[in-house]
DNA sequence: ACCTGAACACCGTTCAAGT
DNA sequence: ACCTGAACACCGTTCAAGT
């Protein structure tokens, strides 16, 4: 009497995403996710070992259903295009840069995009330790910024509320809080990554 | 009868850090803290109301003993000094980089750093919406290239598992897998310093 | 005023049992 | 082969009690 499983891996990555995408990255748990696909805890681990391969396998699913980076395109408006995609995908899931930023080297889907941007460097004539070093740091930068996007998802209310308690000891920042505003972060974030891709001084 | 209490903010912090440089920052939590305290973990809520503000007043009390933004250098090279600084500081308390990214608009000390950064952008004649920009993508960068040394702690035995396991669906990765190697990130968090500096053509 | 200890709702995980 | 349920060691937190 071998039953077939109720669940696969590709259920189990798409029950994982719908947590993230309606609760946050912070409430994948080895008991949220079961609860969405309707089994015991327990029946999680006939696919992973514990609760690290679990979220790794999540955060992979959502390297998968991101964008890749393009092939046609030269090397600058190739990471300038994949790193304004990656942060819109990124930001739909919030909570998941903060893991997917300690944890990249570890997930096979988060190096393919690193392998493509590396080609796409290669292809432009970039390689070796250049091509590492600029890829990296697009890398860093994009994952970083969905990170503060996240950060500002609490709503005003309790957003730079030391700066509110107490304008006088930030005064730059208390004249500029309008920019600190969440939707400002994506422009911010565009003046950056043109900074950024501009000064890597590719071609 | 009223005794004096065997701890204040000050030592609570302290004994949060200790816990952060000996264990890293995940290892923080109400009763570790009470444990390097010698009290039960009750007794912290009468300093704190819950373990949340608890993590924000070590995480921000890890500012307070780091660098601060020299207003003695023309822009370019006060961000870069504070950068290198920060990042150093930041390395030497595994896991904080990634709270703080997520945090700092409701960390006192951390929002200091952010207000003597622009106030050095407005000394130099930078202001506005370009100023806070400019801090904004440097102090994302910083935190972001610290999460990635930290990524790097667990030692080569686990690192780039899945390209070693997988040589030939990386071989880009897998050609330069030197330059992944802990000991370039120093180098590598420099070059993307100085380009996204350079990029950002203060001055 | 300050601290402790028991208790409860969570979480990850082991293990024995069920079909 | 696949899943469940009880049980245990954690965590944050409430509440009543102790000095």
């Amino acid at each position: 009497m071998t039953r077939r499983p109720q669940f696969d891996a590709a259920s189990l990555c798409e029950a994982g995403l719908a947590v993230v995408r309606r609760e946050g990255w912070p409430a994948v748990s080895v008991r949220s996710v079961a609860d969405e696909l309707g089994v015991s805890p327990m029946a999680l681990y006939r696919l992973v070992a514990d609760a690290g391969e679990l979220r790794r396998r999540i955060a992979d699913a959502a390297a998968v259903t991101g964008p890749q980076p393009r092939h046609d395109l030269p090397l600058p408006d190739a990471l300038r295009t994949w790193a304004v995609g990656a942060h819109r995908h990124l930001v739909r899931h919030r909570g998941l840069a903060s893991f997917v930023l300690v944890h990249w080297t570890e997930l096979p889907a988060w190096l393919d995009v690193v392998e493509h941007l590396l080609s796409v460097a290669h292809d432009d004539g970039l390689d070796g330790p250049a091509a590492v070093a600029s890829v990296n740091a697009v890398f860093a930068y994009v994952l970083a910024r969905a990170q503060v996007h996240d950060a500002l998802a609490g709503g005003p209310r309790r957003q730079l509320a030391p700066v509110r308690a107490e304008p006088g000891r930030y005064p730059h920042v208390w004249a500029n809080r309008p920019e600190f505003a969440r939707a400002r972060t994506e422009r911010h974030f565009l003046v950056g990554l043109a900074a950024l891709v501009a000064g890597l001084s590719l071609r």
